[in-house]
DNA sequence: CTTCATCACTTCGGATTGCATTGCTAACGG
DNA sequence: CCGTTAGCAATGCAATCCGAAGTGATGAAG
């Protein structure tokens, strides 16, 4: 397999992200846990260097293997997504809201949002608290616009893998 | 420990889902590898018991474990989040949506938007095609509003360890 | 009260996997 | 030509995973 496992993409890849770990990454993406000797043999890697790479992914911070769960599921949440715009620089207001604990999910985006901002809180009371007291009052945030959820439908990893 | 592994919770969990899976899933949220034994002594299981009801919360799609990434640092996508806004009953487009390959997260809310939609693709072409050809075409989409991604700033999933 | 079934957990042993180390090869720069 | 660096394969041992079997608690049926 690829003898040239060096970049043939055009620099349009995190640093040392080859086809070959793409292709890691697609089998994690359907199985976090799958061993390392089964994901090498998938991509015609001994073991220790699919670990290797897997732990390099890791620390430079391209991918993190986790468990997803629907928050509402678990239960005992409330959850939103906000949209924001921004008066000036808009990465300084996405870092401090980045910081928030209960903000999971930070983008800047292009359209009628400069953000978009998942949040994530225990109920109705915390939320409002949250978006009124700690939201709006950042410098930057000129307006913000709420979208409880009310039901997730579909959450997947697996567009690596289409 | 917990004499009580039975719900406290008055039904606010999905079944089965008492306080030690919820611990469960906090260690798996930090860590996806981490080995059953280590979960076990975490919360004062045996790891085997571990073992039986991670299982369990797969089947049961409260929880999966998967290699999450940043698509755009990964390369070849392009991703937006799309608001729509549905004619009659939302479920049914909230389906169809979800069957879509490119469409990653489907969230029914409340506000302006009825349908909160993730999507990821190759370029832009291929977005343009995926709203203008196979969404707003969907019966039922009365409208719809994109957002396309500029940089992903914030992705966590361990607000289960707050 | 007894019996039977179920459920979650534990224990246990063998198979598998993870991991640190070592050595090899290729690529690069002086 | 030599030294350096980076990535990978191979090896051996410890750790982990996994299926099976056993235990005790709970609840329902007879």
């Amino acid at each position: 397999m690829a003898r040239d496992s060096k970049n043939t993409n055009g620099d349009r890849y995190a640093p040392g992200l080859d086809e070959v770990s793409l292709a890691i990454i697609e089998q994690l993406q359907e199985d976090g846990r799958r061993p390392y000797a089964a994901i090498g043999k998938a991509v015609g890697l001994s073991e220790a260097a699919v670990r290797q790479r897997v732990q390099k992914l890791q620390e430079q911070g391209v991918m993190q293997i986790v468990a997803v769960t629907d928050p509402l599921t678990v239960g005992f949440l409330r959850q939103a997504m906000l949209g924001v715009t921004v008066d000036g620089d808009v990465e300084p207001v996405a870092d401090a809201l980045a910081e928030i604990d209960e903000v999971d999910y930070v983008v800047i985006a292009a359209g009628s949002f400069d953000l978009l901002v998942e949040v994530v809180c225990q109920d109705d009371e915390h939320l409002l608290d949250l978006i009124n007291k700690r939201i709006r009052a950042l410098p930057g945030v000129r307006s913000t616009e709420s979208f409880v959820y009310l039901k997730l439908r579909k959450q997947t990893y697996t567009w690596g893998t289409r």
